[in-house]
RNA sequence: GGCGACGUAGCCAAGUGGUAAGGCAGAGGUCUGCAAAACCUUUAUGCGGCGGUUCAAAUCCGCCCGUCGCCUCCA
């Protein structure tokens, strides 16, 4: 079975064939540092990830995300603080890894900030306004001409005539020709402060659309495989993008578009109105362990809504628990040989593989792996996996978390139990042959206190390491 | 107004013609000094509603109801 993904070009899934048989090259729509990005925005970029993530089992992969640091919001906000737009948005893009890597999201190979590239993207204007698809209006801004790319609209299969009749265009607030044309660059106005660049375009700074084409290009080339975003950025945004680039290039800009569907909370569009907007460090900060956060958006399809609750999220929590506590099992498991064992394990790789090439089915992915434990789970009990046939399970778990990050193999690491530890609990296990039962109550707590958490199991004392199960 | 998506158990969620995966929560049980954890069993004659096509429909078609998104800078 080959990799299929649904391709918003065509609007049906399709089996993906790269540029380069080896390589694939992939570019991920960034954040705005504006603010903290939130839970809907991480969804997107968990999505991206994992579909980096199985790309990467079959194919190098480069990866482009891009770190958007300039525009109307980073510009009034930084205004409003009184801070110089570099200072304010070095902030948020250093919060912005910082949460990456809670998530254990895998680092892309490019993170180009769109204030380096400002020649690049006025290259690219140049080259249109000589073409005449782009015109300067009369505001000194530079707006490309939509009427000039005859597929304009194609993506999102919205018919430019139609675009006029939409209620938000002030046709006031432009000096365009055509409301559904869009801006390359913006004349600098007071507004902007001290925020601008003298160029061969005149003074001023770059529209939004415009750098994604600038830095994908750079990095990727003219034409390249993949490129991603949230729903909402397939018009105008990505829209725009198959616009300015193919205009330039003459070339085809991208071969699959690929978008998450949002994530809601408690069935209503995330908002601050609401009061149910949440930050990442807002989960955190109510005693969730990021692993679950991962877990949850797992446990959806990408282009499915996502409906974020407190109970879901506490769910997605006992499932990596349920997952965790299996591996730790396994890794004592010491018993007789259990035939069954190749027939399960070839299933699980297998449905595995299936839900993952098939658009990135997380959510038959991961059954997969619960259909596992539920397998073996009796002869586990009951003693009859052996350790040889432990270890062949514990490699299909790490198969499956190169996938999920549930950090499985740190948990198969944390295995020494400090000495003083280990006496204490043979402490604890006399006092209990001697049934001394406060006695053994007191290490226990005493144990608990020192983050390790012993349960009493048939075959004696077993000990967690409280982080390691987070 | 235009375009589009979705509606499966208490919650989350697979399944696009062959008789409802998986997870969470709940209930019962095993184990246990207690606790915790774990394990076992169990939970939709039913897939928003009504019709239709078919030997067979959650799946295809029509209508209706409901929720949501996009339509110029929101992932």
């Amino acid at each position: 079975m080959p990799l299929v993904l649904y391709n918003t070009l065509n609007r049906q899934k399709e089996i993906f064939h790269p540029i380069s048989p080896s390589e694939v090259k992939l570019y991920t729509c960034g954040p705005t540092v504006y603010d903290f990005a939130h839970i809907g925005n991480f969804r997107t970029y968990l999505f991206e990830d994992i579909l980096r993530r199985w790309l990467a089992s079959k194919y190098n992969v480069i990866q482009v995300m891009n770190i958007t640091d300039v525009d109307d919001k980073t510009i009034r906000r930084s205004k409003e603080k009184g801070i110089p737009l570099h200072e304010y948005t070095h902030d948020y893009i250093n919060f912005f890894f910082e949460d990456l890597l809670s998530l254990k999201i895998e680092p892309a190979e490019y993170y180009p900030r769109a204030t380096d590239h400002i020649q690049e993207m006025v290259q690219i204007i140049q080259d249109l306004l000589e073409k005449k698809i782009a015109y300067q209006g009369e505001d000194k801004s530079i707006y490309y001409d939509v009427s000039k790319f005859p597929e304009y609209g194609k993506l999102a299969h919205i018919e430019v005539k139609e675009l006029k009749s939409g209620a938000r265009v002030s046709h006031d607030e432009y000096d365009k020709e055509e409301a559904s044309d869009f801006a390359l660059w913006k004349a600098w106005d007071k507004e902007d402060g001290n925020v601008f660049w003298e160029t061969s375009l005149g003074k001023g700074r770059p529209g939004w659309h415009i750098e994604c084409s600038a830095m994908s290009m750079k990095y990727l080339g003219h034409h390249f495989d993949i490129h991603t975003g949230g729903v909402d950025n397939i018009f105008p945004h990505h829209q725009n993008e198959i616009a300015q680039s193919e205009a330039h290039t003459g070339e085809k800009f991208v071969n699959y578009w690929l978008h998450a569907e949002h994530l809601i909370v408690e069935g209503k569009k995330m908002s601050k109105s609401l009061g149910n907007f949440y930050t990442v460090r807002d989960i955190l900060k109510k005693g969730f362990s990021p692993l679950a956060l991962r877990y949850f958006y797992v446990s959806s399809h990408y282009r499915s809504k996502l409906n974020f609750t407190l109970q879901g999220l506490q769910g997605a929590e006992s499932s990596v628990h349920r997952i965790r506590d299996f591996i730790l099992r396994l890794k004592s498991a010491h018993g007789a040989s259990y035939p069954e064992l190749p027939e399960v394990l070839n299933k699980a790789y297998q449905e595995f593989k299936e839900g993952m090439d098939d658009d990135l089915n997380t959510p038959r992915a991961t059954a997969a792996v619960h259909e596992s434990i539920n397998h073996l789970n009796t002869p586990l009990e009951e003693k009859s996996i052996s350790r040889e046939q432990a270890q062949e399970v514990i490699q299909f778990f790490l198969h499956a978390d190169k996938i999920l990050g549930l950090n499985l193999d740190e948990i198969l690491k944390e295995s020494h139990i400090p000495q003083e530890i280990q006496k204490l609990i043979s402490e604890r296990e006399s006092a209990r042959k001697n049934k001394d039962y406060r006695k053994a109550d007191e290490i226990r707590k005493a144990l608990q206190e020192k983050h390790f958490i012993i349960e009493d199991t048939p075959s004696g004392p077993r000990v967690k390491r409280i982080e390691s199960i987070s």
